[in-house]
DNA sequence: TTTAAATTCAAACGTACATTTCAAACATGC
DNA sequence: GCATGTTTGAAATGTACGTTTGAATTTAAA
């Protein structure tokens, strides 16, 4: 790419790369400033703190896909009649991919990231996440509500978990993932092919028919007195 | 419950509380020990390190969930008819409740014990539990097969680790989930009602249509010298 | 009660870490 | 060319960690 990289520009793509692959706390400063090629101390001098570090590795993509899809969200609720849920869930995929103009590989690197922070129990990023984002993602739920109208809304905010759970996990094992597939199917499934995975997946599993609550404990059997 | 702890016990009982919740890396044997009130060095005195203590924290459930799942799978798989992949999945439940036998919330605490032993990486935690386990597991893709006898085995292969991020990455962020659905929807949800929600959700995503592939490059704009 | 093994305990060891320090090198405007 | 502000460099600081040690204590068998 560019023959000259700045410190700081040299610190991030480390960072990025380190930390994705070996989660947050078990990547140590001196791992990426040696990786890097840097001095130890660049890094608490250009971003003050490790923490900082974090959150400005994150910013870098935040920045970018946010607006991004802020912008998709406005759109797809000024149309009239409401959207299908496979068409609100699809306005993903373009601003994930376009991350990769921010560095290579750049989408799948966020998205494992994004892993690493909601797992790393790491409180400050969540909060760093939800102050910051948080009202774009309403704007998600509002969506799907309209998507998916015979959806109670608490079954809704479990299933909007659910599915940020498949995917984060997912992003996180990605590479281990990427290699089994290769090894026992002969597919090589790149970030892209990921996506294209999980979409129909999502759109099923979000749409599912809500169960009849039927009480589990009665598989268990019980005492005998307790019976009538 | 009882009066009288061994101190193996009460290394374990502090153990997988605190690993459930920081994570592995993130909690101290001096964390442990504190919590559990014994001396220091009887973590490397009882279980030999660090590492062999997490096995063993994951062990006390693996010895009791493993036998009973690959019990129900051989159970199901002598069926003669194929059975559905909600009666497939259906499997799990009973087994991982009895789990709260072997120790109170026994069943969050284990799948969110799983969930960080795929998240940090600790190969070592891979191995253990491929080495050890990997073949009951392969009767459960057996049974999902032959309900979905139309997935092609890699789609199969995708949608199961899918399915593994939501429940895992599900039980890692309970607490959070279950606090923020009480104070929102007025909705008590303890493990049972989550594995409840979880199973029409799973069946649904496991079982959706394939996507037709459309290389989604092309809804990125191409170059027009690309074009035909 | 004696004795030997098992367990607990306080202390220390060596290592790795994030962070700080301060002098040297570099760039930039005058 | 000099002065000033910015960035880099090598070294040191203090803290936290997993692990080890050897003596003290408890346990249980003889």
């Amino acid at each position: 790419m560019s023959v000259k990289h700045s410190t700081q520009h040299k610190i991030l793509d480390a960072a990025q790369t380190l930390f994705a692959e070996t989660g947050f706390t078990d990547t140590s400063l001196r791992q990426i400033t040696s990786m890097a090629e840097v001095n130890l101390a660049s890094v608490n001098y250009h971003f003050g703190s490790k923490k900082e570090l974090i959150q400005a590795v994150l910013q870098r993509y935040l920045v970018v896909l946010m607006p991004r899809l802020d912008q998709e969200f406005t759109r797809l609720l000024a149309v009239q009649q409401p959207n299908s849920l496979s068409q609100v869930l699809s306005v993903f995929v373009k601003p994930l991919l376009e991350l990769n103009k921010v560095h290579q590989n750049g989408a799948r690197i966020f998205l494992q990231l994004l892993g690493r922070g909601y797992t790393d129990v790491q409180g400050h990023l969540r909060w760093f996440f939800n102050h910051n984002y948080g009202r774009v993602l309403d704007k998600l739920v509002l969506l799907v509500q309209q998507a998916c109208p015979d959806l109670p809304p608490s079954e809704l905010f479990w299933r909007l978990h659910f599915s940020l759970g498949t995917v984060v996990f997912t992003m996180a094992s990605n590479e281990a993932l990427a290699e089994i597939a290769e090894a026992d199917f002969n597919e090589k499934v790149d970030i892209e092919g990921v996506i294209l995975r999980l979409l129909p997946y999502l759109s099923a599993a979000i749409a599912a028919p809500v169960a009849t609550v039927t009480p589990l404990s009665h598989a268990v059997p019980k005492m005998a007195s307790e019976g009538i």
